[in-house]
DNA sequence: CCGATGTAGTTTAGGCATAAACTATCGACG
DNA sequence: CGTCGATAGTTTATGCCTAAACTACATCGG
């Protein structure tokens, strides 16, 4: 039986309340399950996996801030975590051309490789846990979150400063 | 224009890597939005707010142990936010009547007060950010997260140990 | 009654997050 | 050119998170 506050949400409380407890609860359950994963399965954690993520989608290497940014998280987290994959001889880290304040990361053989396998459990994990709706429910919530999070980056965007 | 990991999946991912990618986007955006505003407003944490939410659905008082799962949290951490909320005069902290190991806690008016105040505020930054969603659409927002969860919670319980 | 087992809560070690201060470099303008 | 504001990245201080070890207490079977 689910004890957590999404669940003991009151009947008064407003709907758009209700659906964010709902919201994050899901995002808890499905993150805490892959991070389990993947510290069971390949003694990595979370954020290290989204790193290499985004180099996979960019062979030609990214920038700290593009890789901070597509991760949302500051440009302290992205040094530190890029030192951790450096160090185990996953990516590889170099000055950019034409700019010496900037570094490039890129994947290195080793690290293709290793990413490579993780995606693939990582991908089933996540096939697993979205099981639960169809694909026309899929679809549909899909669909539902683009519009919540083009009016979220909009009033983001909106915001004085 | 959108650079989170989201707004890059390409189009070959799977339906459910790309639906979880996105809801993750939409939930680091509105806790991101939350924790600034109370940061800004009040000077206090999100699982602050969270943990004082807990208490106040519970007037009767809840133990250290309830209130971490319903936060979804491990219990370490609910020991180091009740120490700083009875620090700050928020909550009370009693031996449970009949079980020595346990402890409950329990908003003090100080409490209850502040919380009110957080509360309404929060109430109100929640429902601008759904309000890109008609009711309609929350309503069904709201099913779909309801099945994913039945589902997750399922999973769960069903893993061996 | 007593020892084995389980439960409530705390402590510790380590990772990720932020904000803010700092260094180095770039680029534009007088 | 030289200065000055912006940008790329790192460092630091602080807080939340987990897992695992630990203390204290409860409970149950013999």
């Amino acid at each position: 039986m689910a004890v957590d506050a999404e669940s003991r949400a009151t009947h008064d409380d407003h709907l758009s309340v209700r659906v964010w407890l709902r919201l994050l609860a899901c995002t808890k359950l499905v993150e805490g399950a892959v991070a389990g994963g993947l510290r069971d399965a390949f003694e990595t954690t979370l954020p290290r996996f989204d790193f290499l993520s985004q180099l996979e989608r960019s062979p030609g290497g990214l920038r700290m801030t593009e890789i901070s940014q597509r991760m949302m998280v500051t440009g302290g987290n992205v040094t530190r975590i890029a030192d951790q994959l450096v160090a185990e001889g996953l990516i590889t880290r170099s000055v950019a051309p034409g700019d010496r304040r900037a570094s490039i990361v890129k994947l290195s053989a080793a690290g293709r490789r290793a990413f490579g396998e993780m995606a693939a459990r990582h991908e089933s994990w996540i096939v697993t846990m979205f099981a639960g709706l169809s694909v026309a429910e899929r679809t549909q919530l899909h669909a539902l979150l683009a519009k919540l999070k083009r009016h979220l980056n909009a009033l983001e965007s909106d915001r004085p400063q």
